[in-house]
DNA sequence: TCAAAAGTGTTCCAATTACACCCATGG
DNA sequence: CCATGGGTGTAATTGGAACACTTTTGA
């Protein structure tokens, strides 16, 4: 727009980098959690670490839900998790922090390279997840979706969004029970939503309403080894 | 995943392209259009035009919205247009198709790279749309949306996830009035809602609910040279 | 006076909200 | 027998769906 035709415009000849990140959502029965990387250190010099969202160039060959498939099985054994695409982080300057310049120097080939990101959630068990050592991580850790540290480049956006997006279609889907054991009770599964939700819900309600879905389905089971009565257990349909 | 460790793990060190493609959707009264562009030719040699959705690459310096408004600022000179991010495309090979190389191999400094894209679609007031000759696109034309020829590369994959999209928002946010002159009648409205959504709707129930929802206003005006009862007008709130 | 679209209300049903007590179990 | 969470119903309100006739204008 502001460019004169004196200068060519600007055409990115350089190309740019594609990377996928992905918001792993879990539920400890009291917290909504997001997995957290430690990014990955050099063997020499020793950088100040940094935390972020689990994530990695896509390779050639390989399409977007693909790539972010393996970056979920890099970091668990797990399958079938569900991902979701949700939006597309463009700005020139998401990288460009001098926070995350030295990392960039360090394990880009091309640092000084734009990157776009796409943004992917995704909706694990935490009773069945396992960390695993992943190319791209150091120490991998869960922390309150509610109190997130500082991280790098445009995460804490990124997770932000990815919030969003997730109690959107919780409400329009109703994709909670992804979060939870494969047996569940409906408290579990009220209290998660209201996590989720950050809001409290009313029980009676709550309880028509998932049923009248149909999304879930009682088992001939109850709960055993609780201090209280045992409550009915259920699974997704 | 299939890849042993004896080779490296193909990075991406070449980059790749990235585009923003917009769905540029218009309303004529009667039917749902998108506006399509011929692909633009080289001054040499006659390439068979193909179609497409207008799209360019993603300049240096320049965030994703940013080249979605530059785009559709070349195609017209018009300004506020709504504007929104939908998708990203990132398939491998969706422009491999034989269709596409030829088109590539003039175009793009590099044709082999890979290129993603990210849609946007875009509402625009067709009574107000004036094309401009714009940098990236040959001729321009409205099609109705029901009835798209083959387009280049996903670009019709494209043009459908976007209408699912625009569903879903005009039922979430009754964008309708952003396709219709400032000021406008219910039944223009309405017709909207229908031929969008492709089902009928009734007039007393239609009315109620989107003067409930208080996204128009009744201005103290009257349609004008109307062969039956002159209708109310409204405009946005 | 006719054609064409504008405009307007009511009834019925389904969904949402608010609300409080008894129950089954383990310790 | 007590503490703990499990489990249940009803009444009031609100929102959605179905439905048909009268009005205003220009020709």
């Amino acid at each position: 727009m502001s460019k004169k035709n004196s200068e060519p415009t600007p055409k990115n000849t350089l190309g740019m980098d594609v990377s996928v990140d992905c918001v792993v959502f879990g539920f400890d029965n009291d917290t909504l959690k997001v997995l957290l990387i430690e990014q990955k250190q050099p063997d020499t010099v020793h950088l100040k670490t940094q935390n972020a969202v689990p994530g990695d160039l896509v390779l050639d060959n390989e399409s977007l839900d693909e790539a972010a498939k393996r970056i979920l099985q890099e970091l668990t054994s797990l399958k079938g998790i569900y991902l979701k695409q949700f939006h597309a982080f463009g700005d020139p300057n998401r990288v460009r922090g001098l926070k995350d310049q030295q990392w960039l120097r360090t394990f880009r080939v091309n640092p000084e390279r734009r990157v776009l990101t796409i943004g992917y959630y995704s909706l694990v068990k935490l009773s069945e997840f396992k960390p695993k050592a992943a190319s791209f991580a150091g120490k991998t850790y869960w922390v309150d979706v509610y109190n997130i540290p500082s991280l790098a480049f445009d995460h804490n956006e990124i997770v932000h969004k990815a919030l969003l997006m997730l109690r959107h279609e919780l409400m329009a889907d109703h994709i909670g029970f992804e979060l939870l054991p494969e047996k569940f009770t409906l408290s579990q599964l009220q209290k998660l939503y209201e996590i989720i939700l950050d809001k409290k819900l009313d029980k009676r309600n709550f309880r028509k309403n998932i049923l009248r879905t149909e999304t879930v389905t009682a088992l001939e089971e109850k709960q055993q080894g609780v201090l209280h009565k045992p409550a009915q257990l259920f699974s997704k349909k």
